[in-house]
RNA sequence: CGCGGGAUGGAGCAGUCCGGUAGCUCGUCAGGCUCAUAACCUGAAGGUCGUAGGUUCAAAUCCUACUCCCGCAACCA
């Protein structure tokens, strides 16, 4: 049986509809999840849905809706995009669902189990809006003389019962985790930011909440919920099975890599080890906190009107488009920017000039000299074994930055840009359509090999941009069977017969609204 | 001294951890080709790598100080 490989997304606060950002990380592990695939693990891809909280309680009743059915429309738009954008997830977590309620207690008694929960009371400023409390001087006054929190929301002085996670039992074991496992958190500079934070002492944490009960309810303690991380991080493990520990979960758990963005590292990193330590589970493998995505280098904001639905750019340009713009254009756990223009323009010089022409030129040529069958080749000359043996190097190239931990995504779509590149040069000075006149079983030759780079070449981008890649083995008459990494070393088949060639990268224009500003 | 990120040819970015000819894409200019999606190939111009010091045979890369920009203020990944 093939090596499990686990990946999460965060699970989606469904508190508005999802944006460029939900969009990012759905693809980046997507992307993810289909190279391991395509590599022959056994991949589980779980993301979902995180709908407790007061907020998600407020925005209903605003809306004059009862919260479930809120909760059912917006996590219904991130089931949409996820289809729409080829995202292969195995299971779309919600934490409303009885399975999830029960995984959660679960995990409670256990950490219950191990002495790390208490009951007492916690009093300070609260702020209802921001569900959290503020330390005297973190606040602010108003206008009218009345506290306000660091967010500028009203607070009031609050006692509350509620329970305590034993965090500060923690600090030492976290560090130990850091330090033998660097690979735990990535990249680098967020791994910094936790060590630094868990340094400086950590205090036990308030996990159960009386305010509200749209919530994991505590088991044995009426009146209290669960705080939504406690529940939220335990999607993961609702996603393979948890509580049962048979099965799906002791196949795929510890999860491989949980893909999350930047602002949640903190509960990724630090409560949710807590947490599994206390409850004897073992540990993730990696944390990987992505960077934001920033539109025209500004930060997307309501208020500035530059939020834009992920939605409209995959029918605009297209899904695939946005995947490998999204991929390469951004250094994976930097932060990146997009724009109209530079969609285009990547895509157009990377896709549609250099892949998508590339296959034209060589595939018509194929489809008008050569009877529409792959040509049988000569002898390979010096060139052709450069080819080759640089397409080999290639997937080795890819294959280490995909590995190891790092998931340098942007550095291996730029490896196979290069050979896509180096393709186009290869043909150029071949010259086949000046060889077809002097020397045609020479045309064949560079046809038949040129032919044989591409099939490489898809196969190998498929992970990223899987329908057009897809289409492009359809065009090489390749079977759906034959198009993991395992067969980048089975030559195309001479004599095969292969369909009319047709543009697969169509070249984008700017959108008239865009091209003016 | 709150925390963090950034400053590299016209634009956008790699490279900085592990010092040693400064790399990529777009754009510009000049050629080539005409198989192809106004595409493709070749070549060229263009950078004192934010500033000032320091370490070193050698610094974009290490050390020190400084300047400027941007996040951490929920619509938020």
């Amino acid at each position: 049986m093939s090596e499990p490989f686990y990946i999460t997304t965060a699970i989606s606060y469904p508190n508005g509809r999802p944006h460029i950002g939900h969009a990012y990380e759905a693809i980046a592990a997507d992307a993810i999840a289909r190279f391991h695939r395509l590599d022959g693990r056994d991949v589980r891809l779980i993301t979902g849905t995180d709908e407790h909280g007061l907020k998600m309680v407020q925005t209903a009743r605003d809306a004059g809706i009862a919260t479930i059915d809120l909760a059912d429309e917006m996590s219904s738009y991130f089931i949409e995009m996820c289809d729409k954008l080829n995202i292969s997830y195995d299971g779309f977590r919600r934490t409303s669902e009885p399975a999830h309620h029960e995984a959660s207690k679960a995990l409670w008694k256990a950490m219950e189990a191990n002495g790390d929960l208490y009951l007492d009371r916690y009093e300070g400023w609260y702020s209802v809006r921001d569900e959290a409390f503020y330390a005297e001087e973190e606040l602010e006054t108003g206008e009218g003389g009345e506290k306000l929190s660091p967010q500028g929301t009203p607070v009031e002085w609050t006692a509350e019962e509620t329970w305590f996670f034993k965090l500060s039992q923690y600090q030492d074991k976290l560090l130990k985790l850091f330090e033998e496992h660097p690979e735990f958190i990535q990249p680098e500079s967020r791994r910094n930011e936790v060590m630094r934070f868990v340094e400086g002492g950590l205090r036990d944490l308030s996990v159960s909440r009386t305010s509200f009960d749209w919530g994991v309810p505590v088991p044995g303690s009426p009146g209290h919920v669960m705080y939504v991380w406690v529940d939220a991080l335990t999607t993961y493990m609702t996603g393979v099975g948890y509580p049962d520990q048979e099965g799906m979960f002791a196949k795929y758990w510890p999860a491989d890599l949980h893909l999350i963005g930047k602002d949640i590292v903190r509960f990724h990193a630090v409560y949710w080890p807590a947490f599994l330590m206390s409850a004897g589970l073992t540990l993730p493998k990696q944390v990987f906190g992505h960077g934001f995505l920033l539109n025209r280098g500004e930060k997307m904001s309501k208020s500035v009107g530059n939020v834009v639905d992920p939605m409209a750019l995959a029918d605009i340009f297209g899904v695939d488009q946005l995947r490998y713009f999204l991929l390469s254009d951004v250094v994976f756990g930097k932060d990146g920017t997009y724009s109209a223009e530079a969609i285009v323009t990547k895509t157009n010089a990377d896709l549609a000039n250099n892949f998508g022409n590339l296959a034209q030129r060589s595939l018509s040529m194929i489809a008008k000299n050569c009877d529409g069958k792959v040509p049988a080749p000569g002898d390979k000359t010096a060139a052709e074994e450069e080819l080759l043996g640089q397409l080999e190097q290639c997937f080795q190239d890819v294959n280490e930055a995909m590995t190891g931990g790092l998931f340098k995504i942007d550095t291996a779509l730029d490896i196979i840009r290069e050979r896509l590149s180096a393709t186009n040069s290869y043909f150029a000075d071949q010259a086949p359509w000046a060889l077809r006149k002097t020397d045609p079983a020479r045309a064949d030759t560079v046809l038949y090999y040129t032919a044989e780079a591409i099939r490489q070449l898809a196969i190998m981008l498929r992970w990223v941009i899987p329908e057009s890649c897809d289409r492009m083995l359809d065009l090489l008459a390749q079977p759906e069977d034959a198009r993991d990494f395992q067969y980048l070393g089975t030559a195309i088949a001479q004599g095969i017969d292969l369909p009319a060639p047709q543009g697969i990268f169509p070249r984008l224009e700017l959108p008239a609204e865009e091209a003016k500003g």
